[in-house]
DNA sequence: TGTTCGTTTCTTGCATGCAATGACCTTCCC
DNA sequence: GGGAAGGTCATTGCATGCAAGAAACGAACA
């Protein structure tokens, strides 16, 4: 995901493969289960089964798939309960980079590309065009990326990776609906004041302010996503839709032995 | 490395070679920056390139190896801040495994396992001899790994996973040290309160409390490796040591503009 | 002596053939 | 009719050959 990314795009057939492949799982083209057989890759990619077989481990490491003990590749499968997992888990990395950053201290510089990116986003809370999302989508992006790098820890790049590799994880996920459902509007007001408080928090050195911040900047895309399930025709336009399984219990999780309160 | 753990043991040429791989760049077999040549690993592993390029491709997702932009594999290098970082990220996602635990509820089965699992760790504490240290290291990984479980979390699981395939991240690295330095013994003490917190705390539905206790539980390896570095000797027999380069700066991670504290 | 260009060797990326194992279907027996 | 056993098919695991590219070496020139 790290090596994609250096622009090579298309250079080797695995990535070519790789690439094709997670939009193919994404889009819905394979049923969650449904099993990847090689051969019917090898026509459906224009590749031999060599970079076939590299891209599906590659995959089965995102996470997207799952390995049989028999051999072979399946589609893997998400609950609700994952996708609030994900997000959660999402929060506490960014939570512990908010944290790292403020122990460890921010540059001038680094402090204050986070505040120009905040400049911008916040002309853009109140619009409600479809390419203003867009743009705050990337800019978005673009403030956690830079918040993650702050960290300056090379293992929690990697394990923050390994979490954003769902696709509905990453900082951006549900947000696009938005522009679709003004009932969640809102939110981007609040995740406007969230990025405001962590370049404050960090500045002055308060880690544990900004690594709560951080989680709940993350919480807010649980709230989008439980007013996306309200609204599925919304959801199933979204990338990796096709993955969830929904479920009608409003608790996903339940606990199978509740214990009371002792103390 | 949850299929490896399956028992087919060395059933794929594939997992032979990872087995082996990881095995000798543990034991510094390999120097970090070392180029990983197909052909090479092809006589030296006894399989032909194929499986040997799946298993360089495992390697690098554990994160035992970088591949380069121009193709091929090094072996990667840490150094003691990515030790430190790696410890502490694993108490981080152990904090969220306490948390989901108790904010989830757990069962009275799994409560008593892990108090059971901690009644035989107190007989050890206090015992010295190397047989009791193997013991303690197995009991406290069964612990562990029964905490992770009980947040009912898969992707937590896979996080985690990606974490301590690092060898000095597991939850019982740098313990082995300890039996041959009494100085951090009382460390097996702390460590054996806080596994009795952290049950107390799961069974109270004390979520922050038992973030907080498996954050500081991680941090006790961290004094075990502020230890084991004052013993190069000791140090050096563990395994992984030789990926580990050791800065002689007391902060191995110094902020390059310390912000004070404006408020 | 330092630098640059050309050549050679090594290394990886890819495709394909073969063999073995597992899945599935048919058939036969109870 | 149900279950078990046999056989057939499909799919994966592995090995190897070939070609393209990178790296290293050496030679020639400034």
């Amino acid at each position: 995901m790290a090596i994609e990314l250096a622009r090579p795009a298309h250079r080797t057939q695995i990535t070519k493969a790789v690439l094709r492949l997670r939009e193919l799982i994404f889009n819905g083209h394979f049923s969650p289960g449904e099993r990847m057989a090689e051969l019917l890759l090898v026509e459906l990619l224009g590749v031999s089964r060599t970079p076939v077989r590299l891209a599906l481990a590659e995959l089965e490491h995102e996470g997207l798939l799952r390995g049989l003990p028999t051999g072979g590749y399946v589609v893997r499968e998400f609950t609700q309960g994952d996708v609030r997992d994900a997000i959660e888990l999402r929060g506490v990395l960014e939570g512990t980079a908010a944290r790292f950053a403020a122990e460890r201290g921010a540059t001038a510089r680094d402090l204050t590309a986070l505040r120009a990116t905040n400049e911008t986003i916040k002309t853009l809370v109140h619009r409600g065009d479809y390419e203003s999302f867009e743009r705050y989508l990337r800019l978005n992006e673009t403030f956690h990326a830079r918040l993650l790098k702050m960290a300056r820890s090379p293992l929690l790049v990697r394990a923050m990776e390994g979490v954003v590799s769902l696709p509905f994880a990453g900082p951006g996920a549900f947000v696009l609906a938005e522009a679709e459902l003004p009932a969640s509007r809102d939110i981007l007001v609040i995740a406007y004041r969230h990025h405001i408080g962590l370049v404050e928090a960090i500045e002055r050195r308060q880690g544990e302010r900004a690594e709560s911040l951080a989680r709940e900047h993350a919480r807010l895309a649980l709230a989008n996503l439980e007013i996306v399930v309200e609204h599925r025709d919304v959801l199933e336009r979204l990338p990796g839709a096709a993955l969830i399984t929904l479920t009608d219990e409003p608790d996903p999780d339940p606990a199978p032995e509740p214990q009371p309160e002792p103390a």
